[in-house]
DNA sequence: GTCTATACCTTGATAGAC
DNA sequence: GTCTATCAAGGTATAGAC
């Protein structure tokens, strides 16, 4: 239940507010913050304890709730940076961008957050999983406005031709999915590979065929370079460890 | 941490014990699964209570313990019942099958998953996003090998030239995503778009969407059943030239 | 077999010394 | 501003009446 100390932590959260001692202030409430996600990620917010916390943070529990007030004003205050970060890299769909160019750099973006911030895709996935009721408006205004606005252009690519009819919205969809499902079911991903873990390289290798699916889908294929030279397809990237290619 | 009523929760799952009074058992455990598998969808594992649970199975708590053991061996239930429920459409994905009907057929029965057991498939999402340790052993050794033999299936039409090269595991986790999406992020999809509930003929528009993207993704153009007919398909071809017809 | 009442424990939050 | 000690609420699990 939310209590009274959402002004709290805005205000830790605002940047425009640099007082005279607010150096360690804003060190400490940044590794706060930095333990917080990664403990909500992999705990889920009722499974996630202060202490917990606390602990990874290296610091005692009671000055998270000096810095924060509450445990659900912490969380919001996570899941408040992780929306920033969630609605950045879809700004460059333009009606003049070239569409595969965009896709590809979007796709590319996605991926890679879901490599460098894997916590952030799993705390909002596991938010939404469980009713959203923290980022109702994010959804019903913020992230809504922008996907009208981004489906428009997407509309009016498809209307120029310049790609295959899809409906916009759910080919976001699609790509969200897929892109964040590398993130959110890493464990799965791994235990069918046979992993222990997932390289930089793997994270590479698998943007490249989710982008290839992706360029298909729009009917933007990119083969045209690597095409002509073997009558066999040049086989997809190697992704599984021992297990054997078979024919 | 799990105690000692493992084999409780074993019995109780047993169909093959069938004596004397187990018919209000067997329909008082399938009440509890039903209530079990709705609450840990909407609060996961922590959030989650037995008192939340034996309310909405209309039921005391006391009667959760005598059927289950512990909160910890009634989570395992549910995510059995939901495990075995995983692994059934993928089945016919085999060697002579046709590529294009086996994944229509695979992702309907999926998309239909998402639609019918919006719960189960939260559960498991839940599980898997917070580390997977209850079914550890299902993925890396139930799915790993029902993934390398499917994968193997898919290569062989690959090699076949019956459908566009792709990586197979990265394309069943493609499908896997996508799918599963519609249940999981149910919240976002319906926000996005402005609705307050998705109805069976939404389902039905988005499968029909989805189906599209993936057979495009694999270079299966989906125009073989309305094709007979009219020489322009109903879907405007796409100026751009689509992932070839592999030879 | 079923259910009420309760014991025990974890955890969020705070008071008050430093 | 920081941290130790403690409280109160809510949860799992069980004992024992029915």
């Amino acid at each position: 239940m939310a209590k009274t100390m959402a002004q709290t932590a805005a205000d830790t959260a605002d940047t425009t507010q640099a007082p005279p001692q607010g150096r360690i202030r804003r060190e400490n409430v940044e590794r706060i913050l930095k333990a917080a996600e990664r403990v909500f990620a992999e705990a889920g917010f009722a499974g996630a304890t202060m202490a917990d916390i606390a602990e990874r943070a290296g610091l005692p529990k009671a000055n998270l709730h000096y810095y924060f007030g509450t445990k659900d004003d912490l969380y919001r205050a996570v899941l408040d940076n992780i929306l920033r970060l969630w609605l950045a890299p879809i700004a460059s769909f333009t009606p003049d961008a070239d569409p595969a160019a965009t896709l590809t750099a979007y796709v590319t973006a996605k991926m890679e957050a879901s490599r460098s911030r894997p916590h952030a895709s799993k705390v909002f996935a596991n938010e939404i999983l469980h009713g959203g009721t923290q980022v109702e408006r994010f959804l019903a205004e913020d992230l809504k406005a922008l996907v009208d606005a981004k489906a428009a252009v997407i509309d009016g690519w498809v209307a120029a031709g310049r790609m295959a009819p899809v409906d916009a919205r759910q080919f976001l969809f699609m790509i969200w999915a897929v892109t964040q499902h590398y993130a959110d079911f890493d464990v799965q991903i791994r235990k069918v590979l046979g992993r222990r873990s997932l390289t930089r390289q793997d994270f590479d290798a698998m943007t490249a065929e989710v982008l290839r699916m992706v360029l298909r889908a729009a009917g933007l294929s990119e083969v045209q370079a690597a095409e002509p030279q073997t009558p066999a397809p040049q086989a997809p990237t190697p992704l599984q460890p021992e297990s054997p290619p078979i024919p």
